[in-house]
DNA sequence: TTGTACGCGTTATCAA
DNA sequence: TTGATAACGCGTACAA
């Protein structure tokens, strides 16, 4: 299981004996041609003769060589890598559709450009600073992607000042020029959401929110209010969760104990939301026939919930294909491409239905 | 939002302006030592008076150097870096509690020893193989984890191969001698669960897998099996599903179809059960009065789904911490640490209760 | 197209 | 033992 000989230039090819590592030298004698014109070869430049570039083809194939990442970032000064630290709670990260989603959007945008995911996952700010500044100082990677962005968020700075190029995932109108931003599109979510609730009669429509750090959380409160003010409808109570399950439930009870408790709620997850309705139907209220639920993510839970969850679906892989082409695009000096998002869908399942409210029937 | 002067060099440092990049000779010169005085105290090697040394790390707290991860990665042949490729389809990556978890268990156990995650998201096994490849051949990684062991994978093999260490994440029983391997305990959780059902006067319980490929999978199903034996009860139905919830959903109906149909179902994951759950209720048959259903991960969902579900927790994390201390070991040519893993917890909810079987009352 | 300096630590070799 | 010097790892980039 262990070596037995652990030599000193690296174990890695104890099993594989006397084959060493095959570097450009070799490629380059095989050719019979210079180091340089198999790089030129690497990196797609002219300057090599038609006949020469397949010769060096044929001789990297032949021996396998693929330049080595380690001497490319060093004579490059690049690291041909970009980071993403994550800081979540164990329970939402394992919850949360985004990461992954967005991890599997950026690996697609990576790939093409042969660039790596270098990722970290931290539980608190101080280890989050500190991971940036790991990032940076022993230059690891060359940019990073700025998730969960907070209200008053220190990051796009930070990243400017450390010397890393960063992308910020962002809803659109929170946007600023800190950066570069890709723009989510949570509003137009929430917004659909509440024209769906008002169009089946609903007139006092609650929202719990997430965690009010996060300007997405905020977003998706301010596009709600708005919402209700477009259509003429009062402004119903809203209450301050933190996407978790447990915080969902309590705001649940929170709503449905109002002297008028509300006839619908929009939650700022479907996490919240599959313990809001869990919450009412333990209290006796049913969904939708007393209490209409609106989430938000899509997770793929949502169909199976009792009922199956009316929500809110983003496009999220698409963001962070577009997220990982911006960011190479500005570690590479070029101009970012213009990305266009699709747009938001709005799902509409068993958990919204007609309102039952006498007062206003 | 765009960099106005995109400079050649790289626009890294375009607003730092005149402060290049530290480096070690520069620390060297203002404590007054040569680089390699300063290389032996960043890499705890004798040879340094304490004088020097309290110079040198003075000099380098000033200066806020570092060295850089890609020089070291060049000089050492040794990237400081492991890897993880998961391969998942995209609904299952994003319901699935396992990565998140274990990704932040890793992120324990690398942060203490300095190394980073290199993360690559992939669809399909042609893709799979090309990301251990590019990981190997570009040397931008010591290790690699292999995770979702599948029936007579060769991964463990073609790493080494590739020069790669790896550590194998399979349940205890498949863990062969191919590697070193954390050893999940499945069987544990489910033989609790079928001792569980019994102990509630279940006696047709049935299994509802997931994709048969894996092995966990298949050590899941033979736990179920094991422990029906050892309590004199029949072997029930298992159905063949793949992890997703519209095939737990399908696989419920198909139980639920049988001229004898089980009083209980063991399903190999919680979105499965969850579809489950919601299936039976679509067709008249309640939880857990008709039908006791169990899942495996408690997501954070699982308190909230109606009723809330039964299920086996595994604390992921640990692992992960686990297997990243033990492939650093393992690259660095060290015994690896024995690890102490947590035992599998079992935790009833509201989705199993007494049988209400007749025949059998 | 090619020779060669260079990027930046690490380590083997020497000297004190 | 403490410390300095130089070679090395492996591509890239610039001068020739």
């Amino acid at each position: 299981m262990i070596e037995s000989e652990p030599s000193p230039n690296g174990a890695a090819e104890a099993e594989s004996s006397s084959r060493k590592r095959v570097v450009i030298g070799d490629v380059a004698a095989r050719a019979g041609v210079s180091k340089s014109a198999v790089s030129f070869v690497f990196n797609n430049r002219s300057g090599v003769s038609a006949s020469a570039r397949e010769r060096i083809l044929r001789a990297a194939d032949e021996l396998g060589w693929r330049p080595s990442a380690r001497a490319r970032a060093l004579s490059r000064s690049h690291a041909q890598a970009v980071g993403l630290v994550i800081r979540r709670d164990p329970e939402l990260l394992s919850t949360d559709p985004f990461f992954p989603q967005f991890m599997a959007g950026v690996e697609i945008g990576l790939t093409a450009h042969d660039y790596s995911l270098v990722l970290q996952v931290v539980a608190d700010e101080q280890s989050e600073r500190a991971a940036y500044h790991r990032f940076a100082d022993a230059s690891r990677v060359d940019g990073v992607f700025l998730t969960d962005v907070r209200i008053g968020d220190t990051r796009p700075q930070d990243a400017r000042e450390l010397g890393l190029r960063a992308v910020v995932i962002a809803p659109e109108d929170a946007a600023s020029d800190d950066g570069v931003a890709i723009g989510m599109n949570d509003s137009d979510g929430v917004r659909r959401a509440v024209h769906h609730l008002h169009s089946l009669g609903h007139r006092r429509i609650a929202h719990v929110m997430g965690a009010p750090m996060y300007v997405h959380t905020e977003a998706r409160r301010r596009a709600w209010r708005e919402a209700l003010v477009d259509l003429g409808l009062p402004v119903g109570t809203v209450v301050t969760a933190d996407f978790t399950g447990a915080s969902g439930a309590r705001a649940t009870h929170e709503l449905l104990d109002l002297p008028e408790p509300p006839t619908a709620i929009v939650y700022g997850n479907d996490l919240m939301a599959i313990a809001g309705v869990s919450a009412a139907t333990d209290r006796g209220v049913r969904v939708p026939e007393d209490l209409s639920v609106v989430g938000f993510d899509d997770i793929p839970l949502a169909p199976y919930a009792l009922p199956p969850l009316t929500t809110v679906r983003q496009n999220v892989v698409a963001w962070g294909t577009a997220a990982a082409q911006t960011l190479v695009a500005l570690v590479e000096g070029r101009q970012p491409p213009t990305v266009r998002l699709p747009p938001v869908e709005f799902v509409v399942r068993g958990s919204t239905g007609p309102t039952r409210d006498r007062r206003h029937a």
